[in-house]
DNA sequence: GCTTTGGTGGACTGATCGGTCAAGAATGAT
DNA sequence: ATCATTCTTGACCGATCAGTCCACCAAAGC
């Protein structure tokens, strides 16, 4: 029939997803994204919309892909329990610190855009859900494995360790070093849930 | 001597940050500064330099007042455990929600700038610094007075409450209704400190 | 090999951005 | 009243923005 597409979808969605992470939304031009994509401007256009399309198109992909990778280290977790731990401490996993200086791309974009951008909103209250109910999923296996009393609701507790697991995020987000910053989820994880 | 200032430079600082507050630092325009502050362009640039240097002295004034209140709150405690709890339940002490999506000034300003820019990531760390040295005081009191262990460490406590504030906040920004962030927030506090 | 269809990329547009500057206005000093 | 000084205002600037559009081109069907 015509013309096939020369690039692939999502190849360029990660290269976009990449720049909007690290420079954010207002601050990525569509230069940044012609380059970072390959892609000259009619084509992006034609592909994807205008630039708050194709940032909602990258964040969906982004939260979809983690809340894939959550779930598999949830259920693969040989004791629930560690799976939760798991869970308030990944923001730290990177001994580094670079990832944790540069956050999460959700937690970013609902700091820069919820306010302002229902669809930014409603996507981060779509996410965040889906989190809390994966979670939750997990501390009732917890409780059935014995690790977590049984009186507590999950759902609330689930709340309770995302918020806390965002609270570690945001001191990474701070440039707060890496060790104290390690220490810190240790003690909410510690805190929050029952010792081995 | 010369002409007068016509304008009160905190009356301009508050009208400077409540629209940076509301609207983040790349979406405002000087011209929404300019129709905040009931200033003309030169009369901005003359008295606090470029939008930069505004933001700063809008972020630093803020910060200033909120650690002078945070003080006063955690000394005026009759225990200090009730101003611990107050910390972190602070987040949610409007009952209608508005301040719980709006967030937190320094929150949100590090959440947009502090990846890029460097005045912006010191004066995080500085903020949290004097907050957690703060809190940290408060702890030792509580300690003194009985409430906490006296075993745990007072900086490592203040951290884990910073965090946990920090993350009721955040999910007040994704929009969470303000009963739930309530529980929520309740609930973090419940296991974070002793019960009364 | 010609036509058709759709992809590509860059020139172009109008708007808006942050920032500068000069001319005028208001005041205190003399 | 005059002058020196500072503040105020808005016109103006170059840069950059997101978005449009079109000439060109590559491939598939005939």
């Amino acid at each position: 029939m015509a013309r096939p597409r020369e690039f692939d979808e999502r190849r360029v969605l990660r290269a976009v997803r990449e720049q909007f992470w690290n420079a954010g939304y207002a601050a990525t031009s569509l230069q940044d994204l012609m380059r970072d994509s390959g892609l000259g401007k009619g084509s992006l256009y034609a592909a994807f919309g205008d630039k708050h399309q194709l940032f909602l198109r990258a964040l969906r992909s982004y939260n979809d892909a983690n809340d894939r990778a959550l779930r598999t280290m949830l259920e693969s977790a040989p004791r629930a329990l560690d799976g939760l731990r798991a869970f308030v401490m990944a923001p730290v996993r990177d001994a580094t610190g670079v990832a944790a200086r540069r956050g999460c791309f959700m937690a970013n974009s609902t700091y820069e855009l919820a306010a302002a951008d229902p669809e930014v909103l409603a996507e981060a209250r779509r996410t965040y859900e889906a989190t809390t109910a994966a979670v939750a999923e997990c501390v009732v296996r917890a409780q059935r494995e014995g690790d977590v009393p049984a009186d507590s609701d999950p759902v609330e507790t689930a709340r309770a360790l995302l918020a806390a697991q965002q609270g570690v995020v945001f001191m990474g987000r701070t440039g707060m070093d890496i060790t104290t910053l390690t220490a810190t989820a240790g003690s909410l994880t510690a805190q929050l849930l029952p010792e081995a």
